[in-house]
DNA sequence: ATGAAAGCGCTAACAG
DNA sequence: CTGTTAGCGCTTTCAT
């Protein structure tokens, strides 16, 4: 029993394919197709369960109702949940997504790009780890429905929703500051990426005001390639340099450093404090204790959902810039 | 500057669109087009950065290159890690996933289904929470390439991706009486899963092994529709109870009730044991102590892989029942 | 060494 | 009220 088509079911009833089209998609009545007719096409449809073959609809409209998901890793919680909250947002309208992870990698981003287009997503929502890169730009020439969120270049105009990092993070330092740390090292990712940078310049701002000392050899990076390893490299110096408080600027390094105290400084975890950029809900009973920054993951979603559906309507971008103010979450 | 097609390119070259087609097909040679056309051609392709219509090949030939991977919650990090590891090995072979949440949803379930088999997906990997509908049947009756994991039906024959769920259980809860615990809780999400009933049978065997008498008040089932505030209840019913140890049959209530321990009852998380089927990182600093039954995901999204991958280029389904041995995290 | 033409399954303008 | 037909962008057989 091979897939039936909308041609075949035509010739089983002596109809065109037109007429069973126009049924199909609820046309009848518009069409002035005949009751009897429809309840024939309608009755038959469903005795042979058809089911139209969405990539050739797709061809002929020039529309997949598939958006494209780009991500450094879909597994990180981050992105899972904001992938989960699109998820949501789209189905209604019929759209899924289709996902990838770049894992910070600019060539893997650039070629999942063009993949996805050459898919022919109808738009897509990124974390992009190189807004630079050729492919964008050339996206962005021809005006491709397109959001980023996360990660900004400041040189690019295009639709961004993003968080503010500079003050967030400023002000989760100085928190911890005033809890009474004194000596406060950083590890980061590879800040190749301005929201890192940004965060990196909220530390060192809350240092300034509270009049704590800047040390260059305080702030830790970590390659992009091996995470694990890098975070457990830091982390030992960072320690090991008498810090008694460590900043994060995102969470995957954090929950490595937090699982990384408790396996092997165990004797530290109720002396030392963390801060970190990204909440995530284990963070409410961690040792250390965590001073967390948590991003709006529901706003995001919800933002990039509306701006895509804003263009896909109105056929126009307006390269839109939202900020959107993180929520500092204590727990002294 | 709208999008060019092979047949632009033929017009604006002189060729025809096959002599382009093959071209870029890298068949080039094996047709005997001149070297200098074939140069001709991917000069000027690159030259104009032509980017082919996926959807158009999809059509002709049949394939999508895109897999459907249908579980309960994407942002569950289960199915989020299993979600990365299948994107990481179906990535050298050019295939992507498509993804959907079904939320325990017997319906929702069954619309994804069908919407993703319209959208011609090469084939299936789901974590379905009904595996005898009427989609899933109609699917195995045409021999859909499909593979099911985490959950089973024994009354449906099929693909399989599978963990032994009851021994398993049943070492881990005989652990922690062997630690010491004497009266044991259970709260499982709806058991009307194959998996779930058996992880249940698995906590009774325990008992009856270690002459613990079964309290069917003990064991307390948490409604899918409201899985944070039915978990809530009944971990505090349990704990009015006076267990000193909580079984429960996921991570995904035990990450909750993780959570509404050190909210709400901080004073027992030192007097209280969890077992938990599912392992997730922070186990391993959690209070209170989770004794867990760690599923092996890599060999899931391997084995998966390799299921699927064999279909597709043999194009016969062998129905594997794969059971594999998940791993006892004891954390004492 | 290259081209014409059919066809994948669907939609929709136009015809009758 | 229903059918004919062209065409979305691509592959591929067959012809030249």
């Amino acid at each position: 029993m091979k897939k039936k088509s909308i041609k075949d079911i035509a010739h089983e009833l002596d109809l065109s394919k037109t007429t069973v089209s126009f049924v199909l998609n609820k046309k009848g009545d518009e069409k002035n197709i005949s009751k009897k007719t429809q309840k024939k096409i309608l009755d038959y449809v469903k005795k042979v369960n058809y089911q139209p073959n969405q990539i050739a609809k797709s061809l002929k409209q020039g529309q997949t109702n598939t958006i494209g998901y780009l991500v450094p890793d879909i597994s990180n919680p981050f992105f899972a949940k904001i992938g989960r909250l699109l998820e949501d947002h789209f189905w209604e309208k019929g759209y899924h997504l289709l996902i990838g992870s770049t894992d910070e990698n600019t060539d893997k981003e650039a070629q999942l790009l063009n993949m996805f287009v050459n898919r022919q997503v109808d738009a897509l929502i990124v974390a992009s780890c190189f807004i630079q890169s050729d492919s964008i730009k050339s996206l962005l020439a021809i005006n491709f429905p397109l959001v980023f969120f996360d990660r900004e270049d400041p040189d690019v105009t295009a639709n961004y929703i993003l968080v503010e990092n500079k003050i967030s993070m400023k002000n989760a330092v100085e928190k911890a500051i005033e809890l009474n740390s004194k000596k406060l090292g950083l590890i980061t990712l590879t800040p190749d990426v301005y929201s890192l940078k940004n965060r990196i310049e909220g530390y060192k701002m809350a240092l300034e005001n509270k009049k704590i000392a800047f040390d260059e050899q305080l702030i830790r990076i970590v390659d992009n390639n091996d995470i694990q390893k890098g975070t457990e490299k830091e982390l030992k110096t960072l320690i090991e340099s008498g810090v008694d408080a460590v900043v994060f600027t995102n969470n995957q390094i954090a929950v490595i450093a937090i699982w990384l105290m408790n396996t092997y400084y165990k004797d530290k975890v109720n002396n030392i404090r963390f801060v970190s950029f990204d909440n995530v809900d284990q963070f409410d009973y961690s040792l250390p204790k965590v001073i967390s920054v948590a991003q709006p993951i529901d706003k995001i979603a919800k933002y990039s959902t509306e701006i895509i559906e804003d263009i896909l309507n109105s056929k126009k971008s307006k390269n839109k810039r939202i900020e959107l103010m993180p929520k500092l979450i204590e727990r002294n």
